[in-house]
RNA sequence: CAGCCGGACCGGACGGUCGCUCGCCUCGUCUUCGGAUGAGGUGGGAGGAAAGUCCGAACUCCGCAGAGCAGUGUGCCGGAUAACGUCCGGGAGGGUGGGUUCAAAGCCACUCGACGGAAAGUGCCACAGAAAACAUACCGCCCCGCAAGGGGUAAGGGUGAAAAGGUGCGGUAAGAGCGCACCGCCGCCGCAGCAAUGCGGCGGGCAGGGCAAACCCCACACGGAGCAAGACCAAAUAGGGAGGGACCCGGGUUCGCCUGGGACACGUGCCGACUCGGCGCGUCACCACCUCCGGGUAGGUCGCUUGAGCCCCGCAGCAAUGCGUGGCCUAGAGGAAUGACCGUCCUGCCGGGAGACCGGCAGACAGAAUUCGGCUUACAGGUCCGGCUGCCAU
RNA sequence: GUCCCCGUCGUCUAGCCCGGCCUAGGACAUCGCCCUUUCACGGCGGUAACACGGGUUCAAAUCCCGUCGGGGACG
């Protein structure tokens, strides 16, 4: 426990890197989204679904996110973004092979702790890059 | 002080760490000089409904001589407004309560409301009832008659949502606006009012059902689509057009080409043969290739936030609102920013405690997407103003 | 974001335009009885709906207005 985090929950200064999650990393195009989701693989978890698929060229992750009309009304569904893109944020890994990601959130995201959902983000991290070194 | 009603307003507060997005400044890198990108600093960053998309506009493109038809909408009067189905004021009307009265209406208070036309026409009015819009007479009542029946009547009964005005007195064989009084209705006149309409007088015994949120008639308004409008830049792939490739000369031409000769190139056959030369034959102008042009998808840029703008004060007006002085700049994203975590405090509930207090939980409805004016719907809690009622004190 | 359409038994639908005969009809499903040794088929009977709230009208599933829910089109 770092002096300069007392919460404790996440040790975001503990590490001692400036975690940041700007837009060059992220995936806004619908072309990326279809080609993820017709030719990824699947990671299943309690609160939400990962889409992965290895690029062919570029380098590092890039994670979109997709929340669809049955999960709610605006506010939630923004909360649900929101509270996914902290914890990608927190939990990006700094290093990685070339992949894109979609993460499909659950209508439970929205009462989870957020530290489960942080934990849930890192793992499937943790698996795609397993699975993609693989290959 | 409490409760109810109406109106206006707020929509947890402060701080820390990390992040997202937009503007500005400084310094780098790349550059096709348009810009792209990185770091640091600094400032801004959801709502009263941002919602539903129910009306009205601005703006953009398309269409258009003018007018009419069709269609849609609105519908008492006056005003406000850029406009409106909105708002303000007023007037008829309905409902509830009070009071007068034998009873009711007229009267008073509160409240509601899409409120033009039913003597332009068409249509519908189930069941019940004699009869439902042409008027009629079931039980009755009265008169004549021994009776059968005939005549008068519409007060009473009955049916119905609705049955040729209501109440009272007179009148009559019984009755009836048959006569009278009051109220209602129709017409005319006068006065008040911009008008809707109101008031008064005179005349008429009374013409006539309801439904137009049924078709419709009248008056008024409206061209259609919508920022995914529209404008600009524009990859890959496919496709369109023009030119080159396809040389020179002569002739013809419908200007697309056709024809004769020659040169070059290519392919091929034969002959000679040293890399080559000579002769003959063929070469469809399709495809492919190159250059340019136009449409246009992905993608990018603009539209994109200074506007019928907001605040204070004054003036005009009953008000909606308008005018004037001064001040302010207040989100602009685009698979879509405005967040995550924490601390202190505030409000409410629960538990513990004699109490100061301690612990836990909760803090609504809901998220800008071109922009405004309205309407409707959702909403914890709180503040202010006005009115009414109750209680306490003076 | 903009623009359209639709809501009737558990399901599919008729009735709505032009209001009353609607106590809302039919089919499948479901329940009970009969038939049959039993099941199926068949017959008889029952349960069961006008999305919600106002308004117009004597009277509304139907006409008008507003909510709520569902579906579709447009790059």
């Amino acid at each position: 426990m770092s002096a300069s985090a007392p919460n404790g929950s996440s040790d975001v200064s503990g590490s001692g890197r400036r975690v940041s999650f700007p837009r060059s990393v992220r995936l806004l195009r619908h072309a990326d989204f279809e080609r993820v989701y017709k030719q990824g693989r699947r990671h299943f978890a309690a609160h939400m679904t990962v889409f992965y698929l290895a690029r062919a060229e570029g380098e590092g992750l890039r994670v979109g996110f997709t929340v669809g009309r049955v999960l709610g009304g605006a506010v939630q569904r923004n909360r649900m973004k929101r509270r996914l893109r902290e914890a990608v944020r927190l939990r990006r890994p700094a290093e990685s092979a070339a992949v894109d990601v979609v993460i499909n959130p659950k209508k439970s995201l929205l009462t989870a702790d957020f530290a489960d959902v942080e934990r849930e983000v890192s793992r499937a991290f943790e698996v795609i890059q397993k699975s993609v070194e693989k290959r």
